[in-house]
Parts: structure tokens; C-alpha cells; sequence
DNA sequence: AATAAATGCTACTCATTAGTAGCATTATTT
DNA sequence: AAATAATGCTACTAATGAGTAGCATTTATT
């Protein structure tokens, strides 16, 4: 049974390298944003040459979908891990606050950025479209079930809520604090989640 | 005294056209953001050629530092002019409206970008700084002032209450609302505004 | 009107970066 | 051991964009 075995393993260091490339993506777009990420940092990054990259992501525009992709995958599969009893509002922020811990792990967003074209290039991605569309969808139910149990403001749209809800997690805020203050990251979570429901008021 | 009217009206043009120039990067930094923005974009939006462009200023980073500069200022001259009567608390209510309203109108957050590159180049840049020192300096008194009067929660550090506020001026969930809503303008000033000092609980 | 000075432009250079051709090396099969 | 296939790399191409040299045109001065 080599032939069986081999394949496998080839396939194997296959898919261990597509997720070490992806990891370095993550990491670079986080740190240095989509425009100034070049293919060349990425493979320099894994340790392979360029055109090896390219034998895993056909283009730029692909790989930064898939890092995405596995992101926002990430956050699907924490939701749903999480305990059927935590009431609406606490599934929220449960996940925002591993958003964040991800985010303070030298991780990127799941609202990668603010730039137009950048949006733009990921909304012609049907598959990363499809998979946002998943995570929404359940985020917005979330969103409905806070605001029925009075757990979020009825009176605020719900679009006001959600768009909101993922600027947090994209929040400067965060980066700035980690940056120019010497808090931790648990008192940088614990604030972040606090002001997010909480506002700034007393 | 043709002397001096010709050579004050050479003076004006060339002002009118640093205007013109400083508006025109305004405009496409709020739209693409630092690293797709081109000199020849600049240029073509001022129907002027590239060299001329550079008769203005020296590089691009001088260029999109003048013009934040000149945001910055604009926000401190908005804070000058504000009714002395106002709290502490109205006045920051009401930058952070001035501020999301130049943004709905085309124009640029005054924190620029999230972007680690480009924070870097402009803290290299020392007039920056000294602008956005001042204004700084001022934000803090406010929010000192705000936190003793009650209006803010004296419960959070000064740091977090700032970079929270300074986030909420580039927060994306406007320019999604804006894009994806069918929210006029007003709504969504005011929406952004409660969810920031009110947060989403009710 | 002739000359000097300023202004603005075309057409470049040089550096960067996405993407690729084709060779060298290693592994696999016969 | 020889032939074949797969893998990975160096060294390219093509396009883009910051910044500039030097010429052409207009404007000012005598």
C-alpha cells in the first residue's frame, strides 16, 4: 500500500504549505494592508519562491479571498461551537471579543478595510460573497433576538446595529491602545467590548 | 502701483490653485485611499500636468500631509468658534457631527487610514504632528472636563474614551450605512452619534 | 520690438511588483 | 540504471507610478 500512503502524504505537505501561505497572508495584510502586501512578502515569508506560491492561488485577488474566507470560516464555527445557553447578546459578544483577540494576535480583521477598490475587488468574489452572506445572516438573526429580549436598543435600526457591530471589529481604536498605551489585551477587550455596548456615557 | 497688483494677483492664483490641488487630494484620498492615490490622479483632477503639481509640492507625502493639516486645522478652527456656553460633552457631540458630515460629503476622516505604512510616514512628518498635537490637546481638556462634569464615564481611562472618539470619525459603519442604506445623510449623522456616546444597549 | 524671465508641458528615467517561461533538480516508474 | 514526471527556482516581462530634464510658450521688462 505505498502508492496509497505517498499520495497522501503529498497532499498532505500540500495542504500543510497552502495553510502556512495562508497564515503569512493573514499576518501581512493585517500588518502592512492589502495594497502594500506584494507576493514577494508573502513567499518570502513561507519560504518558497514565487511561482510556487502561484501553484496554490492563481492570483493576488485570490489569496487574499481565501485568507478572508478562513477568517470569516473562523467566526461561523465559533458561533456555532458556542453554548446554546448564552442569550443573544452574549453570543455577540462573545464573538466580537475573538474577533478582537485574534485581531490582537497580530491577525487582520474580518472588515478587512475601509478602501473602496479593495471592497470592491472582494465583492466581485462570489465566494467570499457567499461566505459573508452565511456569517450575516446568523449575526442578523442574533441582531433580531437582542433586540425582541430588549438586550439591544429596539428603537436603532438593525442595520445600524450590524454595520456598527462590524466596525468594532475593525475598530482603530484597539490599535491604537495596543500601540500607545501600556494596557494588556484583556483590559484593551474588556474596555472595547464595554464602550461597543455601552457608549462612552456614564 | 501695477507692480504690486500684478504680482499679488500671481500671488492669488497660485493660492487658489494650492486650494484647488489640496481639495482635489482631499477628495481622492477619501475615495482610494493613500496607496492608490496617484500624482497623476491629482494632477488630471486639477487639470494641471504633473510638473506643475510638483511646483506646489515636493512629494507626495508633503502633499497628503498639507492636506490633512489643513483638515486638522479646520477641525480646531471648529472648535474655536463654538458657543463658549456649550458643555464639554456638546462640543465633542458636535466636532464628531462636523466631522462625519465632511466625510458624507466627499471629503477624508481626519484619521487618515488604519494602515501602519502610512501612520508611520506621517508621524515622520513633524508639522503634522504639531497639528494634530494641538488639536489633541485640546480633545483632552474636553474629555477631562466631560468626565468631571459627569457627561462621560469617569470610569474609563482618558486613552480610551480619545481613540474611541477619534475612531468614531473614521468609523466604516457610515460609509456602509451610506452605501448600502437608504439612510439620508441626517440619519445617519445622528445615528452614529447616539451609538457612539450611547452605545448599542438600550 | 527685442530680450529676459517665468510657467507649464511632453516625454522621459528608475524603481517596484504582478505574473510567467523555461531550466535544473529531485522523485518515481519501468 | 534509464526514462519520465513532478517540483521549485532563477530570471525574465509588462505595467504602473514617483519624480525630473529640458523644451515651448507665454508674460514681463527695457
Amino acid at each position: 500500500m505505498q502508492i496509497f500512503s505517498k499520495i497522501s502524504f503529498k497532499d498532505q505537505t500540500f495542504k500543510l504549505r497552502e495553510c502556512a501561505i495562508l497564515d503569512a497572508t493573514t499576518r501581512i495584510l493585517g500588518d502592512k494592508g492589502y495594497d502594500l502586501m506584494t507576493m514577494d512578502d508573502v513567499a518570502i515569508a513561507v519560504g518558497i519562491s514565487k511561482p510556487s506560491l502561484y501553484k496554490h492561488f492563481k492570483s493576488k485577488e485570490e489569496l487574499v479571498g481565501e485568507a478572508l474566507i478562513r477568517l470569516i470560516d473562523g467566526a461561523i464555527d465559533h458561533l456555532d461551537r458556542l453554548d446554546v445557553e448564552l442569550s443573544p447578546i452574549q453570543k455577540l459578544s462573545t464573538l466580537l471579543e475573538w474577533s478582537l483577540r485574534v485581531r490582537l494576535e497580530g491577525g487582520m480583521p474580518f472588515l478587512p478595510s475601509t478602501n473602496a477598490s479593495v471592497r470592491a475587488m472582494l465583492m466581485r468574489n462570489l465566494k467570499y460573497v457567499a461566505h459573508i452572506l452565511k456569517l450575516n445572516g446568523k449575526l442578523e438573526k442574533l441582531v433580531i433576538a437582542a433586540q425582541k429580549a430588549g438586550e439591544l436598543n429596539p428603537l436603532l435600526p438593525r442595520d445600524v446595529i450590524l454595520f456598527n457591530y462590524y466596525s468594532r471589529t475593525c475598530d482603530p481604536a484597539v490599535e491604537y491602545l495596543n500601540t500607545f498605551s501600556k494596557m494588556k489585551d484583556d483590559e484593551i477587550v474588556q474596555y472595547t467590548l464595554q464602550v461597543a455596548f455601552e457608549g462612552l456615557k456614564p
